[in-house]
DNA sequence: TTGAAAGCGCTAACAA
DNA sequence: TTGTTAGCGCTTTCAA
C-alpha cells in the first residue's frame, strides 16, 4: 500500500482531543473548554451536550497543551535528600497528598545530600517550569542552586533544614531544644559520660542538634569533650564507626545521643556485633521515631519529630505563596517530643531496688 | 500608571525562550533546535553563537511545548503501593536512575494497594500522557486499570507481582522457590510446627509465597494446618495481631515465616513485648532484608530479594519496550536468596553440647 | 451565550 | 546549510 509520507509520530491510538470532543457535542472547542474548566455562562443544554461527550470519549485534556498555554505547570518540585530514608518518605506523601488536593503534581528529586545531584534536578524543574520547589539544602551553606530557583520567579519552601541568610518560608523542628531535651533527660539520670553521634556539618540539623547537646551541657556546668563528639555522617556505616570508636575508649561514655535514626541503625549493629547491653552498659537516644522503633531491642528512647505534620505544612506553606506572592515569610518551627521507652535508663538506678531494670524483669516504660 | 490591558499570566522574569536564544545568536529557531537536539547540518560557526547565547540566556527548553510538539511526554508512571515501604522506595530510585539517563522523567504514584488511588493514578498518568507505565498492581485479580492504559496505547510493564492473563513484560522473583527455601531449612532444622503469616490474597506475591510454605511441606510428608496460617494483612498492625495468635495457641509453632517485612516489625513488636526469646523459644524468618536487619537482635534471617536489579531490569525492560513495540513479552524472574543469621535455630540442636545457643555466648552465624 | 482566531514554545517538513 | 512555516492541544480575548 502506497500511502502519503505524512508524518505521524505514535501510530497507536492517541486519546480523544477537545476537538473531538467539540465535534461530537456540535460546538466550539471554546465552549468545552468553558465546561472543562467549569466556567460560567455556559447553557444548560450545551453542558449537558459537552459532559456527554467528554465522557462518551474518555476525553481527558492534554496537560503538556494545558501548561503551555497557561503558562504555569501547576507541578511543585520536591528536593529531598533519599528517598529511602523513612524521614523524607513520609514527607514526600504527605506533602503530595495535600498538593494533589490542590490539583498541584509533586516532582521528586533526590539529591543524595550532593550539590551536583541538586543541580541536575533543579535543571530539570526550570525546564519543567514547575510552579515551585520545596527543599532541603543539600548543604546549608551553599544554597547557589536554590538561588538559581528564586533567581527564575520560582517560590521556594524550605523543609527540615535551616537556610541561613536566605528569605524564605520555612518548616523544621526545634533542633536545638530537641537536643537538649534528650541530654537534659540523661543527665538528670545520672549519666556522667555523655556522648555525641553527629552528621555532617554543612547540614543545619547535624549542627544544630550539636549545638543543643553542647548547650545542655554547658547549662548544666559539665565540660564538652570533643572526643565524645563523633560524626557518623548521617549514614548507617558512619554510625558504626562512630559508635566503635566511642567504645573502644578507655573510658566509655555511659550514654549517647544519635542525632538521626539512619546512624542508630550503624550504632545498634555494633553494639549487637559486641554484645554490649542496652541500656546496661550504655543508654542511648535516637534522633526519629519510628514506627518499629517498638519492635527492636530494647524499645527505642527517641525524638520523634512531627514529620507528617511537617509535609502538611509546607505543602501548605507552598500553597500560600503562590496564591500570595508577597506575603511575608513565614517560619514554622515546630517542637519534637522524647519519647520515653527502655534504651535508655539509668545504670545508677538500676541498683535502687524499686526499680527493675529491663533485663530483669522486662518492663516497659512508655511516656509521651 | 495605565497601562494596555493584554493579559499577562506570570509578572516574574520567565526564562528565556528559544526565540530570545535565536535573536541572539542571529539565527533561526529551527537552526537553534538542530543544535538543542545534536542533529547533523549545523555549520561550526553557528553552533558556537548558538551555544554561546543558550548559556549567556541560561536557557532551557520547555518540556511542555516540546511534549506537545513531540506527541510524547518521555514521562514514565510508576505505580507502587507505597513508597514508604522501604522496598518500594529502593525499587523506585533505581528505576528513576536508569530512566533518568535516558531521558525519561519518573512520576510516581502511590496506590496503597487501594483500586481507587490506582485509578487516580492512572487518570493522572493518562493526561500526562506518559510514555509508559511501571507497575505492582494493587490487586492481582482486578487489572481493569492497567488495562486502561494498555487500551490507550500506553506500554506496561509489571514489577514485584504477577499479573495473570495480561500478556506484559515482568520482572518478580521466584515467590514459590523463595518461600519454599525458608521452610525447607526451618525444616532441616529439625522444626515440627513450622507457621506462616501471609499478605492479603489478592496480591499474587501472598499466595504465591503461601504456596510456596504449602508446596515445601508437602514434599517433606507434613500436614499443612490451616490454623497455623495466619493473614497479616502485609501491615505492621497484622503482623503483630497475627503473632499474638500464634503465640496463644495451646500448641506454638516453633518456627515462623514472615512473609513481608513490616508484618516482621509488628511480629517483633509483641515478640518483645512479650519478652519472648527469639530463636529459643521461636524462630523466625522473614521476607526482605535491609540494611538494618543485622541491627536488629537477634540478627535476622532472611530472604533477601534482588530489589535493586529488580528495579534495574524494570526500567530496562519499559525502554525496551519502547523502543521495540513488537518484541515479544518477557517475563524475568529473579533467584531470592536466604541470608542465614541468627534468628532461626533449631531448639533441638540448642540440646547438643557442641553447640552453643545465641543467649548463651552471643556467637553469630553469618552465610550467604 | 457562543464561536472565531490568536498564540503559548517547540520541532520538522519543505523550500531555498 | 539555513530559514520559513505549519501545527501540536489548549485557553482566552474579542466580536457577534
Amino acid at each position: 500500500m502506497v500511502k502519503s509520507t505524512s508524518y505521524v509520530k505514535s501510530p497507536t491510538a492517541t486519546g480523544a482531543t477537545i476537538k473531538d470532543v467539540a465535534a461530537r457535542a456540535g460546538v466550539s472547542t471554546a465552549t468545552v473548554s468553558r465546561v472543562l474548566s467549569g466556567k460560567e455562562g455556559v447553557s444548560e443544554e450545551l453542558y449537558l451536550r459537552v459532559r456527554d461527550a467528554i465522557e462518551k470519549l474518555d476525553y481527558r485534556p492534554n496537560q503538556a497543551a494545558r501548561r503551555l498555554r497557561e503558562r504555569q505547570s501547576k507541578i511543585i518540585g520536591a528536593l529531598v535528600p533519599d528517598i529511602q530514608i523513612p524521614f523524607f518518605s513520609t514527607l514526600v506523601v504527605q506533602m503530595e497528598r495535600v498538593l494533589q488536593e490542590a490539583g498541584y503534581l509533586l516532582l521528586l528529586g533526590n539529591t543524595f545530600d550532593q550539590l551536583q545531584e541538586e543541580l541536575l534536578n533543579v535543571s530539570i524543574f526550570l525546564s519543567e517550569d514547575v510552579s515551585g520547589v520545596i527543599f532541603a539544602a543539600a548543604n546549608s551553606h551553599d544554597l547557589s542552586n536554590i538561588i538559581r530557583l528564586q533567581e527564575n520567579g520560582i517560590p521556594v519552601v524550605a523543609i527540615d533544614r535551616s537556610t541561613g541568610e536566605l528569605q524564605v518560608d520555612s518548616v523544621q523542628i526545634a533542633n536545638i531544644q530537641a537536643a537538649k531535651l534528650a541530654v537534659d533527660h540523661l543527665l538528670e539520670e545520672g549519666h556522667q559520660e555523655i556522648a555525641l553521634i553527629t552528621g555532617p556539618q554543612h547540614i543545619s540539623t547535624a549542627f544544630e542538634r550539636q549545638n543543643g547537646y553542647e548547650l545542655a551541657l554547658r547549662n548544666a556546668g559539665r565540660p564538652v569533650n570533643p572526643k565524645l563528639v563523633q560524626d557518623g555522617n548521617y549514614l548507617m556505616d558512619g554510625g558504626y564507626l562512630a559508635m566503635r570508636n566511642l567504645m573502644e575508649r578507655r573510658d566509655r561514655p555511659s550514654a549517647i545521643l544519635v542525632a538521626n535514626y539512619v546512624m542508630t541503625m550503624g550504632a545498634l549493629q555494633y553494639i549487637h556485633e559486641k554484645s554490649i547491653e542496652v541500656p546496661d552498659e550504655i543508654s542511648l537516644i535516637s534522633f526519629d521515631d519510628m514506627p518499629w522503633s517498638v519492635a527492636i531491642r530494647p524499645p527505642l528512647t527517641a525524638i520523634a519529630q512531627p514529620v507528617e505534620e511537617i509535609g502538611r505544612i509546607a505543602a501548605q506553606l507552598m500553597l500560600d505563596r503562590i496564591r500570595m506572592p508577597s506575603n511575608s515569610t513565614k517560619h514554622i518551627i515546630l517542637e519534637a517530643k522524647l519519647i520515653i521507652r527502655s534504651s535508655c535508663l539509668c545504670s545508677i538506678l538500676s541498683t535502687r531496688p524499686a526499680r527493675p531494670t529491663i533485663s530483669d524483669q522486662s518492663i516497659e516504660i512508655r511516656l509521651g
